[in-house]
Parts: structure tokens; sequence; C-alpha cells
DNA sequence: TAATAAATGTTATTTTATAACATAACATCG
DNA sequence: CGATGTTATGTTATAAAATAACATTTATTA
């Protein structure tokens, strides 16, 4: 079991790599990915933990640019709509999606220390999911699986930092 | 499959049995279910649908009872404390637990049209994320399971009232 | 009853998100 | 090209959710 998580997840896929694949499959769907949105996008895959909105506003501020928090929230929906970052519910914050283009719902472990997320794709948990949806008639739009607590590297510290 | 549901569910509550069994609870572990504490709980099991804080604290005020957020939210935070309600991230409500006593993640169906949640408590989905985290020597501290949807209620209608 | 701890009251503020309307950029058709 | 409609962004204000900080009250126990 060791290895189910190598197993179940695709290859993990860096910033630029995103941002070609972004690109890609906006054209593919006419959708458009404007300059502000690219850069949201650049600026959450830039970040090693899930950005907050305000926090990328402030960004977006340094780049010089203008902006209020609807110009921030306007360009999350976009990319959430493409499936291209995910909102993590727990903690009001958005991380970049490692498997883009396949509107999936995921599977999220949260560092309550460090706050580094790891994106799970565990197709048996969604269809257990999908079982208990299905026997009950209830239409799924949406799909939050997220765990909080502290990853492998903060357990070795003494106790959480602070 | 169609009663996997009621297989996997205890019986379901209702708000007697839950202050009821609260009460015992607490006094089992020394822990003051106090008026206050007490009112917020019943307020929430009272209610079809999982509320929000603000709307709880209108019905504290609506008792006659002075109030403020941070009355409600250190009621809250003691009953999330005592596994006697869940917090559904997705949008910022309280619902009862039907589980009390065990300290539990549990599932939730929340519809998008009439606010309803249902409760699952399917052990090999717990059962699955466990065999995630600790493959990765990920320490759980909160579990959120949730799902977004229609329930079959609203199925019927013809679409989304608006 | 005095001392301590726990719970609640109170005011102010922070953080997160959206409403509403104005302007600018882009597309497309004549 | 220039008019027209659509989409995206700018802008101001506000709503909604949550917490900080300190005062007061209530309960517990010494």
């Amino acid at each position: 079991m060791r290895q189910a998580a190598d197993l179940n997840c695709p290859p993990s896929i860096d910033a630029q790599q995103a941002l070609t694949r972004a690109e890609t499959l906006c054209q593919q769907r006419g959708a458009r990915l404007t300059e502000l949105r690219r850069r949201v996008l650049e600026i959450i895959w830039n970040s090693a933990t899930p950005l907050g909105a305000y926090t990328i506003l402030d960004m977006l501020r340094d780049d010089g640019r203008q902006g209020a928090p609807p110009t921030v929230y306007r360009a999350l929906d976009f990319l959430l709509a493409q499936g291209l970052i995910h909102r993590l519910a727990l903690l009001n914050v958005f991380t970049g999606c490692r498997r883009p283009g396949s509107h999936h719902g995921g599977q999220f472990l949260i560092c309550r220390d460090c706050g580094r997320v790891s994106e799970l794709s565990n197709p048996a948990i969604d269809e257990l999911l999908r079982a208990e949806t299905d026997a009950r008639g209830f239409e799924v739009l949406a799909q939050t699986v997220e765990i909080l607590g502290r990853c492998p590297d903060c357990l070795k510290e003494p106790a959480h930092h602070g």
C-alpha cells in the first residue's frame, strides 16, 4: 500500500506546465484566458501554499496593477469554472489543480502547520461517494473532501512551532 | 444497494433525544452544558436546515437574550469540541450531529435548493481516507467530506425555483 | 467568605465575499 | 472602417463571517 498514492496520482505538474496547459484548454474551449486571469493562475502556482483572495490581490498590486476584491474574485471564479484551480473550503484559499481538464472533486490533505497541500485523486473514494449519492437519487454539483492535519515533515518537529 | 444508507447510518435522532444525549455526554465528561449552550444546540436541532452563526444570534435575541457574535461563536466552539454539532465548511453553517459521542468526520449531502442536509457515515469512505493518510504519514486532525447538489425532492421540480 | 476559574457581556476590528454600477476592451457584422 | 453588442475590468460601497481584547458576571472550591 505504500505506493498507492503514486499509482493513483498523475504526475505532478509545475507552474510552467500548468500555465501552458491552461492556455491550451481555454483555447480549445473558446474561453478567454486574459492577462489578468493568467497572472492570477501564475501567482497561485508560484506559491508553495494555497493563497487567499486578498493575498492574491496584494500581489496583483505589487505588479503595479490596480484592483479591488471583485477583480480577484472574478478571476478566481473563471479559473474555478474552467477547473484550473480548487477552492479549499476549510481555509478559504485557492490552489492550482493538478489534473486540469477533468472536472473532478479531488481530495486534499492540508497541513495545519506549514500550510502545504497534497491533492489526491483516489478513484475508489470518488466511486464510494458516487454510490452513496446514486443510491439516494442525489445529483452532485460539487464535491469537497478535505483533511486538515499535520504532514510528515511537520510531525518531525517537536510540536507545532509557536 | 438501495438500502446502503440505512445500513450505514445509525437511526436518526430528533431534537429532544439530541438534547438529552448531550446532557448525558457532558455530565459524563465534566463539561458544562450551560443554558446558553443548550439553547444554541436546541436552536440548531429545531431547524430543518443548518443555520449560520448570525441566524442563531438573531434567534437568541428573539428569546430576549442579549448577545453579540462572540456569544454564538463561543457556544458553537464548545458544541463542536464536544462533537455535538458539525460545521459545514462549504456554506459556513452548523448542523446537529447524528452520532454524538463518537468524534467522527462524517459525510454530508447538502441540497443547494432546499438547504437540507443528510449526514452519512460510510465506514468504507473513512477507511479509504485513513489508508491514504496512513500511507503518507499524515496525522489527521479534522475531516471534511461535503457534497453539494440537489436532493431527490428538489430534482422533481422543473428547475431550481428562481 | 475570599480566591480562583470559567463563562458571558461588550466594543471594535479583521477577514472574506458580493452588489451595483461605470468604463474599457473585444468581437462581428454591415 | 465604424456602429453595435458582448465580455471583461474598474470602482465604490457594503454585506457576511469570524475574532481580538478587555470587562463583568457566574460558578467552583479552598
